[in-house]
DNA sequence: CAAGAATCCTGTCAGC
DNA sequence: TGCTGACAGGATTCTT
């Protein structure tokens, strides 16, 4: 899926084209995609403006405009495949795979493609965005104040789960993904199978340097595209020319000769996901 | 409680 | 060509 920097280069890509504009018509293709979608989704958000944009972690929230007294925010999780079509209004038929449509007064269309449906979309009260069930628990954003050395010391003490596990688990921080893991790792040096409670202080501050680092530059990039990401104008990131190791079995790290005096990037499986690795720089 | 596995779903690609 | 199995950016829920 889309991680952190995807997400954020999607939601910028959304608030570009949406900012002020209002839904003159919404329509949902099925009952659910992760979770059912809430009562009445589309006529709820019919004829509501745009009023702004925030993302927290790999979440989307949209917010409309006051109606009746309450303003609501769009909830909306790219899954692993989601992507936001926009698209002058042309043929009326469905896309395949978009399960969200919507219109605005300005003449464009936005589709919420998911094939695999692993995205969700909720409506909520902007007033209570981050009491939502699925922003409740997450821990700081990792390019934020929040996201320390301190913070992560004490959050890893004593676990004997992997780092790599550590670092996917949303409540210690939120936003990081398979890929931008991987990456982080390599540039702190760290083996993604080292348990958690065993890194030094240094390792630590080290590690929470350049995952921010490695987060700003993929932003800078448009995120990475893979099989199926894009930014909603169709627009594709480049960060993956970027990755180090993410996806590069077999080939030298940076720092190798490769071989044959080093086996180079190694690709191993932790908790049911790739781990790509240079053993000989990763400790 | 914590850690790891199974799960949801479709598409694509490598290998036979 | 066509079939099969592995794998894919996530995160919850179920087992041990």
């Amino acid at each position: 899926m889309p991680e952190l920097p995807e997400v954020e280069t999607v939601m910028r890509g959304l608030s570009a084209r949406l900012l002020g504009r209002t839904i003159t018509h919404a329509a949902t293709h099925r009952p659910d995609m992760r979770w059912p979608f809430p009562q009445g989704l589309a006529a709820r958000i019919q004829g509501s403006r745009i009023g702004s944009f925030r993302r927290r972690a790999k979440y989307i929230l949209m917010r409309l405009s006051e109606r009746d007294g309450t303003a609501d925010s769009v909830l909306i999780h790219l899954g692993m495949s989601g992507r936001m079509n926009i698209a002058a209004v042309g043929a009326n038929e469905i896309p395949l795979h978009e399960h969200v449509t919507l219109h605005t007064d300005d003449g464009w269309r936005i589709g919420f493609v998911d094939p695999r449906r692993f995205g969700s979309v909720d409506l909520i009260p902007t007033a209570a965005e981050d009491q939502h069930r699925l922003l409740q628990a997450l821990g700081p954003e990792p390019l934020g104040g929040d996201f320390n050395a301190k913070h992560l010391q004490a959050r890893l003490a004593g676990r004997a789960t992997p780092i790599k596990a550590a670092l996917l688990d949303q409540s210690n921080v939120a936003g990081l993904g398979n890929i931008y893991v991987c990456e982080a790792l390599f540039r702190a040096s760290i083996s993604p199978e080292r348990l958690a409670g065993s890194l030094t202080p240094a390792e630590i501050k080290r590690l929470v340097r350049v995952a921010k680092q490695t987060l700003v530059e993929a932003i800078a990039a448009g995120g990475s595209t893979l099989r199926d990401y894009a930014q909603p104008d169709g627009e594709l990131g480049y960060f993956q020319h970027a990755f180090r190791v993410y996806g590069r079995i077999g080939e030298p790290c940076e720092h190798c000769p490769g071989p044959p005096k080093c086996s180079g990037i190694q690709r191993i499986v932790q908790s049911g996901r790739s781990s790509f690795y240079c053993p000989r720089t990763q400790r």
